[in-house]
DNA sequence: CTTTTGTAGTATGTTGACAGTTTTCGTCTT
DNA sequence: AAGACGAAAACTGTCAACATACTACAAAAG
């Protein structure tokens, strides 16, 4: 019985059920308590979630839009299982978009949201030495440096997109792949010399960095698929 | 009394009510039947339509993952207004996206596409010097030029971005902008070009003039909502 | 005359029930 | 034993009615 937990901001009253049981459904299926493949049964949902299968439509119909779950008219949703092939596609789109939103951000960032990522920065490295690693930083982390560059590049619709999306769509495979040991220091070394980019207000070297950035993930991913034509990578 | 009007494609019958009208309601909007910034009032709609609020409501939440519409919980939805800021960002996005897409079909399209692509621009020029110019070329012939590079990128997610909300909102800029007496030849010529270099597989080549094909665009919009600052561009 | 407040009206949010389709399971046939 | 047919169960799609929140208009107070 899982029912409806209120998030901190927006304030509860002020949204419809579908948009609560939404956000429920959409962090359910990122950590994978709704695992990809699954059969998203209107019945147990509304139950479990203790509301009528009106809103509960509703939801999947958004959630439908957000590329988390596929729908089959009379046959029913179910949640997402991501190809490693269309990963790979989200990566080469996250290349591009990211790349022009890290050169938007390098001309229209603020000095205090350059220091704020600064700090942000610190706090990973920090993670990084106390807990020996992984977790936090690989899961959710990461995608914060992100995200933030996203958000200072001053380009609303590029912000829905990336923030919206295709962000669900990589923190899921983030949790599901679990992504394992992946460089996690060198990845933050990589954000520095961004955010350095950044704050030299040198868009072209933030772009360039950032593409290069998420190229290497981008092979990482590609070699763990194929872990045998290692020789065509450069 | 506008009725559900079936489309060619897809079976009519195993279709649900919420995606005929989902559809009717994308054309409706992109046409600029149902103008921008108006309130969309379900009990209205649903007569119109001749359908209940239930599926209408799915529509609508559909509606808004596409960008075609704003909801506010409690109040009702409204047709999204495009400011000139945003489409600008659009075409910043698409200058980026459809560059890549560009490259890719350079690299991924057949030559029966290519084939293919290159008799639509045939009829192009014909439409062009039929009609002395606009009407049909500038609304939905060259985006289709647009749609079906996209397609032969062969990236499904890339396909999915750009065909899907990005696709109907510069559809709907369009049409309600008019887009009146915008270099259609030039373009048209840009076309053939950008398609030579996919044809000889350049897809360097290929994604620069798309770039600038796309960049063009751009200005011409940003030069008409400011027309006094001329000397800032470039 | 402007502002405020209360009430009526309307629209949105939600529910439960009904209709039609798909899936499942048991039985019968080959 | 394997497959096909058929009936029952479950689920999706749709509808109409109810509850609640907002909106608009009018009356009263400043």
């Amino acid at each position: 019985m899982a029912q409806i937990i209120e998030t901190a901001d927006s304030p509860s009253e002020l949204r419809t059920l579908a948009d609560k049981v939404c956000e429920q459904l959409v962090t359910a299926i990122v950590r994978g308590d709704i695992p990809p493949g699954q059969k998203i049964s209107e019945p147990e949902l509304a139950r479990t979630y203790g509301i009528s299968r009106g809103p509960l439509r509703e939801a999947i119909r958004h959630l439908e839009g957000l590329r988390l779950v596929v729908r089959i008219p009379h046959v029913g949703a179910r949640v997402v299982s991501l190809t490693p092939e269309e990963l790979v596609e989200i990566y080469r789109i996250r290349e591009a978009l990211e790349g022009m939103a890290c050169r938007l951000a390098a001309e229209n960032m603020s000095t205090a949201e350059i220091q704020g990522l600064r700090e942000l920065l610190y706090q990973h490295e920090k993670n990084i030495e106390e807990i020996d690693g992984r977790a936090y930083f690989q899961k959710e982390g990461d995608l914060d440096f992100h995200y933030r560059i996203v958000q200072s590049s001053k380009n609303t619709k590029l912000f829905e997109l990336l923030g919206g999306e295709l962000y669900h769509l990589v923190r899921m495979y983030r949790y599901q792949f679990s992504v394992s040991k992946s460089r996690p220091q060198h990845a933050l070394k990589e954000h520095h010399r961004i955010l350095d980019a950044i704050e030299e207000r040198d868009g072209e070297l933030a772009e360039m960095l950032m593409r290069r950035h998420i190229g290497r993930a981008r092979r990482n991913i590609e070699e763990r698929l194929n872990p045998k034509n290692k020789e065509e990578r450069e």
